[in-house]
DNA sequence: GCCGATACGACAACATGTTGTCAATTGGCG
DNA sequence: CGCCAATTGACAACATGTTGTCGTATCGGC
């Protein structure tokens, strides 16, 4: 197989392995009234270690400021999270995990690990970080050439 | 790195990824009028070696066959393809790319195969089977997982 | 040949992300 | 001090996927 061939099949891997993850990570937060992208938002406030915005959360994230803020209200409306005014900027609320918001997470982490340990049980640890080292070096190679590929689509 | 902290990192590289190769797709089609979903239903149709219902497109593509009508309907409204009756079933009308279609698949084709050859510069073609058996294990044991998995989620 | 299960297309509602736009706040610089 | 650029939150429009529901066409078994 060409490397042409594989990098291909590896890509399309990649599509179909997302799509299942993100239905399992449905099916593991849904009785919390979680989803995968409530998760992700809890998550990043949980860990961050001290308080967010909701344009610092969508910073650490890698998402769009507008996509946290809808998540961001949702969550608000079900009690896991509070907006807390912020002395230093009196637009920017922090999102505040309520003792509701930290229970859940904490109860989704639990599932997460026995989940990872019973989907990847079969896999070395090695091979593991092996595969994530090449998709993170085509990760980056993807994005370095989006930088310079506008101009080159042209000639 | 225990299995697990192994294969949470490889998930989270895995939607990153999936992000940005999306992101890239989208960049390679633009100018065609394409996207990357429109893409996806045009090669399912170039590539059957048949003609493809609407529903059988969706089975081919592993999606819901509601997603496929809306962008076969986008996709017919820019003359991309065309629904030809279908002499086997009345209501299911086959899709058929017409030469603007053939000419707009081709040419994204091409540009992908280069594409994939700079992403995938270096990587060696064995490294990048190993990576996608590696998430195809995965994927089967999600889904091994989700069939039995409602029944433990309440033990 | 009829009748019920199944498949299909259409429509609606929703989830999740994007981009674009706009006003308000903040902060730095002349 | 005052003004301007960057940041932020809000809203709208859109892209892409999902599920649910409905009516109808097709097919297989009696």
């Amino acid at each position: 197989m060409s490397r042409v061939e594989a990098a291909t099949a590896l890509i399309l891997e990649v599509f179909r392995l997302n799509g299942a993850l993100l239905a399992a990570g449905d099916g593991l937060t849904r009785d919390l009234g979680l989803t995968s992208a409530r998760w992700q938002v809890l998550g990043a406030v949980a860990l961050a270690g001290r308080p967010l915005t909701v344009a610092g959360a969508a910073r650490a994230m890698g998402l769009t400021r507008q996509a946290v803020r809808r998540l961001v209200t949702e969550l608000a409306a079900d009690g896991f999270v509070v907006l807390a005014p912020n002395p230093d900027h009196r637009r920017a609320a922090l999102v505040v995990l309520t003792e509701t918001g930290r229970r859940a997470f904490a109860a989704v982490q639990e599932r997460q690990a026995a989940w990872a340990e019973r989907i990847a049980e079969g896999c070395a640890p090695a091979a593991l970080g092996e595969a994530t080292t090449l998709l993170r070096r085509l990760r980056a190679a993807l994005e370095r050439d989006e930088e310079h590929g506008a101009a080159e689509a042209e000639s």
